[in-house]
RNA sequence: GGGCGUUUAGCUCAGCUGGUUCAGAGCAUCUGCCUUACAAGCAGAGGGUCGGGGGUUCGAAUCCCUCAACGCCCACCA
């Protein structure tokens, strides 16, 4: 208790305290459940600014109902993050010096597993640190034995309900990866590029056709040219044939509406295998495709030429073979799009190619109405547009990757050929019997194929499959604790997860998977940037909470935090929050220095806990609006203000005694109570300086904690009390900065005067005790000084003050003036059938008595103009 | 190209269906204070045509129109 400052052991202390305890635990029982699935961190990942404030939200939450009574279960857990892992485990075997294919998929698996067991974990670790309140014995892996049965399941099941189907598509292709993607894995980027115009020879005419193109190493793809037919500049190539630059190809030139006249020449080329427009073209028009890439998107055989380069240095390459052959017309500057893979942010290959896709429509059907309807509400609500939108507009999930590490695809290959879908080898190969009508089949006839499942195929189930409701649909945790109560993450995966867990919730237990979903901002360095390690403006949130200590961060991570505004992560705020905690810190000091005696409790101490109750109570309603609206900030910033200004600026203030004198034990202990409520409310911000303070407080039996005491809760509040009092605190400030202006020495005339002008002379004990005007000597009245400091004329007036009676007059007239055209406005909404209908009866109750409060204050005011002879 | 959102003090943001809680908060700044809980503190102070313009109204930060800037999402213009 010397030490001025937090002492930094107590977190790890109260974290230690919390688990032996088994104060995270949940079992169903009796009590409402609360229940947060944590959105699965990558289980190689480390910690984040982005996860530290997710987390904090979370934890927030999930505090704040468990003392709310609520049996709360919030389940961690981590992501297997197929394609990120896989690409750090590859990279980790390059520098091995070995290559993926000259692994078995066993093989390759083994260093994944182990690349998981060495760093899996380290994320949970650190929210630990954090304070996070998690079941963890309940932690979890999508890629776990109960989840990863879950996924197959589900996979067979949509499978047989004619939901999944194998075809080979037009799909995002990531050549470093080597891998297809859904679209939601592409991002756009505007480019600096060129747009190339080619000449295309007219077959038997010496004319050509100019083709503009920014990706001119796909001619060699080439198998039609298109143009508009409704296009007058070209319909003299109706009919004809073309022939591809350098590639000599003659491919016809065939007509689509498809085809923007204005855009380059009019002319465009098509390249079916390798655009998804000419993709669709092609099918239209039955043109032939030329798959002129490899996998890892150099030439292919089938292109005849350049095989072998890469696709950048081609077009780099052929744009020189094309201007010395003279076939570029001419070369202009284009900014354009291009998609880059999420993962490995490399430019992606629309390639066509044999892969596993879900059919949405059914889904997204299912999954529209309760967000729109509100049964699942999006905060913020703004969301809700860009959730109808994409599901609207829905196309069909590419849910194959080419990778291994993930769940398999339980398809079964047969050896003449066709496939079953089932859940294991042993059910595939009855199905493959009864399918092939051959009795001889063997397990190792069957090739399970090589394919693995999209991650978010087995994160859409997660708040399912982490209560075994999948293999388990009666199960009594999955009964009891889904539902779940919010979902905190980033509107960045609204369609990765959000909507899709949305689906399976319905689809797998035909119920909601939560009942909110709060959308994080993205965290920003202050200059508005967003976090990223290039830029090297990411802070370790560990050194912070190393410096500033978790309960610091968590309030400086709070404290400018709304719900879906991109929050701008400045440091300084993480200083806040340490200095805030060192001023709860310094209030205990003061309190557990005072000697508490049986001695008479003084007015001044009687008046301040009067107002300290109702000001209390009043902050505990606000809080629980503010929860309610999932206005966290605010909520801590309403704490923050309470015990600061109110409890240590102002009530610490009244009830201190002297220096070295007794307090009266009354006082001493409705203060102890009051900062145990303060420390409750504060607790789901600040979780260890709470604890620890709230066992300094008072004896405490082994095992107790705040973390599970009620959170306060206030009928009401008496507003009276807490205007009276406002009013006193500005004589105060009045009475200090007219002591300090004016030099006043004369303490008693002061006294007096204001034991007469304050409205309340109850509150005169106070006044003197915080303008230090116990001590009294002699001297005279300074009325205007008074009059000053009680700030308004009702109160100069009976110090017998001289009135401006033309300055009286103007305000009473403009008053006058502003009530009459407010009671127009409140006449005019009481006249109105549908509002008194429709509105709430205290609304209405309210208005009637805004008229009434209106007509009364005219009257007076006429009154007053009467008695100046207005 | 479509959709959504933002614009209020130096910074980050509150401000619900138009009004007496309407121009607010926190931070930062400035001025005094090392006063016996806290200088990581205390007591004060300054600071805004509520993005521009128009309209509706007795009354607009709040509603409508329009322009501008910024941000986000979606979309197949090569």
């Amino acid at each position: 208790m010397e030490s001025k400052y937090v002492p930094q052991e107590i977190e790890a202390k109260w974290y230690e305290y919390w688990i032996e305890n088994h104060l995270f635990c949940s079992k169903p029982d009796g009590r409402k459940p609360y229940t947060v699935v944590i959105p699965p961190p990558n289980v190689t990942g480390v910690l984040h600014m982005g996860h530290m404030l997710n987390n904090t939200i979370q934890d927030i939450l999930v505090r704040r109902a468990r003392m709310c009574g609520f049996n709360t279960c919030w389940v961690p857990g981590t992501d297997h993050a197929s394609i990120a892992t896989e690409a750090k485990v590859v990279g980790r075997l390059a520098e091995q010096g070995i290559k993926k294919t000259d692994l078995s998929r066993d093989e390759f698996l083994k260093h994944a597993w182990d690349w998981t067991d060495e760093h899996g974990g380290i994320i949970l670790k650190q929210l630990r640190k954090l304070g996070a309140s998690c079941d963890w014995d309940r932690t979890a892996f999508t890629m776990d034995e109960k989840r990863s049965k879950s996924v197959i399941k589900v996979f067979c099941d949509l499978y047989d309900k004619g939901l999944i189907y194998r075809g080979v598509r037009m799909v995002n292709w990531d050549p470093k990866a080597l891998t297809a993607l859904s679209d939601e894995e592409v991002i756009y980027r505007e480019q600096k590029s060129k747009l190339y115009y080619l000449r295309y020879k007219v077959v038997g005419r010496e004319d050509f056709a100019i083709v503009a193109t920014t990706r001119p190493e796909t001619i060699m793809g080439d198998t039609a040219m298109c143009i508009n037919p409704n296009d007058a500049k070209n319909t003299k190539f109706k009919g004809c044939h073309v022939i591809v630059p350098l590639v000599g190809r003659e491919i016809p030139v065939i007509e689509d509406e498809y085809v923007e006249m204005d855009f380059g020449t009019g002319c465009l080329k098509v390249t079916p295998a390798h655009d998804v427009n000419d993709y669709m073209l092609g099918e239209k028009h039955n043109l032939q495709s030329i798959n002129i890439f490899n996998d890892d998107a150099t030439i292919s055989e089938a292109a005849g030429m350049y095989v072998g380069m890469d696709r950048f240095a081609v077009r780099e390459q052929i744009i020189r073979d094309l201007q010395a052959a003279g076939l570029i017309e001419k070369i202009e500057d284009y900014d354009n799009k291009v998609g880059f893979s999420e993962r490995t942010n490399v430019p992606i290959e629309p390639k066509l190619s044999m892969q596993w896709f879900l059919k949405m429509e059914h889904l997204a059907a299912i999954a529209l109405p309760p967000v729109m309807n509100d049964e699942i509400r999006f905060y913020p609500a703004k969301y809700k547009n860009t959730y109808r939108h994409w599901l609207e507009n829905i196309k069909d999930w590419c849910i194959s990757r080419q990778l291994w590490w993930g769940h398999r695809i339980p398809a079964y290959y047969l050896p003449e050929g066709g496939y079953v879908v089932a859940e294991n080898a042993e059910k595939a190969l009855e199905l493959a019997i009864a399918k092939s009508d051959n009795k001889d089949l063997k397990i190792t006839d069957l090739r399970q194929d090589d394919d693995c499942l999209d991650t978010w195929f087995s994160s859409w189930l997660w708040p399912i499959s982490l209560f075994d409701g999948i293999n388990n649909p009666g199960n009594k945790e999955i009964e009891y604790y889904y539902p779940t109560a919010d979902l905190v993450t980033g509107p960045d995966i609204i369609f990765f997860w959000v909507a899709r867990m949305i689906m399976a919730g319905y689809e797998y237990r035909g119920m909601m998977p939560f009942n909110n979903v709060y959308f994080t901002g993205i965290v920003r360095d202050k200059l508005g940037r967003k976090m990223s390690k290039s830029l090297g403006n990411s802070p370790d949130p560990l050194m912070l909470i190393d410096k500033y200590g978790a309960d610091g961060v968590r309030m400086g991570m709070m404290l400018s935090a709304p719900a879906g505004n991109d929050i701008l992560f400045d440091e300084s705020l993480c200083e806040q929050g340490r200095n805030f905690n060192n001023k709860i810190w310094n209030a205990l000091r003061l309190i557990k220095g005072w000697e508490v005696k049986d001695i008479e409790q003084p007015e001044s101490s009687k008046i301040a806990i009067r107002w300290m109750n109702e000001k209390i109570n009043e902050t505990a309603a606000s809080l629980a609006d503010d929860f309610s609206k999932y206005r966290i900030s605010e909520a801590l910033m309403t704490v923050y203000k309470l015990f600061w200004d109110e409890f240590s600026s102002w009530y610490l203030e009244m009830i201190k005694p002297a220096y070295q004198a007794p307090i009266d034990s009354a006082t001493y202990e409705r203060t102890i109570e009051f900062f145990e409520q303060l420390m409750l409310m504060l607790h789901p911000f600040m979780p260890f300086i709470t604890e620890e303070i709230w066992h300094e407080l008072a004896p405490r039996k082994d095992g107790e904690s705040i973390m599970v005491q009620h959170y306060p809760t206030a009928e009401g509040f008496d507003k009276a009390i807490v205007n009276d009092f406002e009013v006193v605190k500005s004589v105060v400030a009045g009475v200090r900065t007219i002591r300090l202006q004016k030099n006043i020495a004369n303490k008693e005339s002061l006294e007096l005067l204001i034991t007469k002008g304050s409205h309340n002379a109850a509150y005169n004990s106070v006044i003197v005790k915080m303008c230090n005007l116990s001590s009294i000597s002699n001297g005279s009245a300074d009325a205007t000084a008074v009059s000053f400091l009680v700030g308004t004329t009702e109160y100069a007036v009976p110090l017998g003050n001289q009135v401006d009676v033309d300055v009286e007059i103007k305000k009473a007239e403009e008053e006058i003036k502003y009530l009459e055209g407010f009671l127009v406005s409140v006449m005019k909404k009481l006249g109105n059938e549908k509002f008194v209908a429709n509105a709430k009866p205290e609304v209405v109750e309210n208005e009637r008595k805004k008229k009434a409060d209106a007509e009364s204050k005219i009257e007076v005011l006429r009154a007053k103009l009467n008695a100046f002879g207005k």
